[in-house]
DNA sequence: CGGCGGCTTGATCGGTCTCAAGTACGGTGG
DNA sequence: CCACCGTACTTGAGACCGATCAAGCCGCCG
């Protein structure tokens, strides 16, 4: 994994090759705010334990946010795609770190500018506890992931993106088989192993490796005990 | 597992023979107001679906909330002890069941007088969020720990559960080894062999099934990825 | 064409689960 | 006080699932 700039990414206002960008301000609310920051494949959006000054709202592309033990496993705690907000944490660092999956955009905004707008607006208050309150509810069905097998944890994980990408009958999944694996707390060979089992059973196609195809949902939807 | 008179738990304030108490009202913040209510051992308190119409503050006592898959499996998602409030949701229904460990008191708030509270007053809103903000942090905190080891399952258990309760060289558990067994998202079986492990290796005392030492806390820190 | 990264597949190992006894403890009744 | 019982916990033997180690395969780009 590569190293990034982190003095870049702490700062994001500052004008550097990145991404200058119009900056908006002052609008009423969270939505329309904020500036276009773009990241390459990998590279790190911010790191635990940074200072979480600002927040960010994904525009086009995708995010995982991880944790890595100290004898190096990674735990993947979430993944973040178009729409989503992420990096708003109670404490003032990061608990997480966060990493660009692939080339993409963000809309970042300054923490302090939003509590400030918090502490004035019942709505924008409102917002905020919402947002961290569907984290809860995300986090809280990872835990439930992470005890069932793993026939039941990749079809949990196939059925969730489907879920929140918007095509119905194929899935493009913008992340490779070790995110999934870190996600879903097994190994990559577990993974792909599954992903064949399911394919013979009738219930997926796996057309490319990151294009998925559901075949018979019944077969899936038993095999999901949540 | 008995089964609890809902409409009782769902209308704390009326009168019932569990407990009447002195009701305080508009107070001025959330950590004075409050009903008393008594539980039994193994009482639910509320149901995973049931109106999330109140909020709780444990007076005396442990809490678990859970959920249950429909093959029957149950994962405990937290345990609650004297001062930790639960039960506050961002839907408007409960996300998990909670029950009492052991005969139990709890100060019960009423959901709609907590957000009429936030919504005129900011430092109300922000503890709120501060509430939900901990239980994210505590979550995730589980999802890490239900990728380790067995034995480092349990030894993280151990370390949250004496950090949690004031005494520091003894641990008094209230919760049975199926408890543990289902935070942990291990058999029982794991649990006790791992317990017996930890003290032959000289890391702990099992004083009693439910009455840990620690002899080794370095041995039980070596243990511990996080 | 060669090389490399990401993915799949195979063989074996090991940790945890499962099934099954056995033990300790607390309560109840004699 | 003890006998009895039920519940919670411990311990053992074996099976199984997923991890590990190790090749191969595929697609992409130079």
């Amino acid at each position: 994994m590569p190293m990034p700039n982190r003095t870049l990414l702490a700062r994001p206002f500052e004008n550097h090759s990145r991404r200058p960008a119009s900056p908006h301000s002052s609008t009423a609310t969270m939505d329309i705010m904020g500036v276009p920051m773009s990241f390459n494949r990998n590279e790190e959006i911010y790191g635990e334990g940074e200072a979480a000054d600002y927040l960010y709202k994904v525009a086009s592309g995708a995010v995982r946010i991880y944790k890595v033990l100290n004898d190096g496993r990674r735990q993947i705690g979430a993944f973040y795609f178009a729409g989503d907000m992420f990096g708003f944490e109670p404490g003032d660092e990061h608990a997480s770190s966060a990493e660009a999956i692939g080339d993409m955009t963000v809309l970042v905004l300054k923490r302090s500018t939003v509590l400030a707008l918090a502490a004035r607006n019942g709505d924008v208050a409102r917002q905020l506890w919402r947002i961290t309150a569907n984290e809860l509810d995300r986090s809280q069905k990872h835990s439930l992931l992470l005890i069932l097998s793993a026939q039941e944890r990749v079809t949990s994980f196939l059925l969730e993106m489907a879920g929140r990408s918007c095509a119905n009958a194929e899935l493009e999944l913008p992340m490779s088989r070790q995110d999934i694996a870190d996600y879903l707390g097994l190994t990559i060979e577990t993974v792909s192993r599954t992903l064949t089992q399911l394919e013979s059973a009738g219930a997926i196609g796996v057309l490319a490796a990151r294009r998925i195809t559901f075949r018979n949902s019944g077969t899936l939807n038993r095999l999901r005990p949540c």
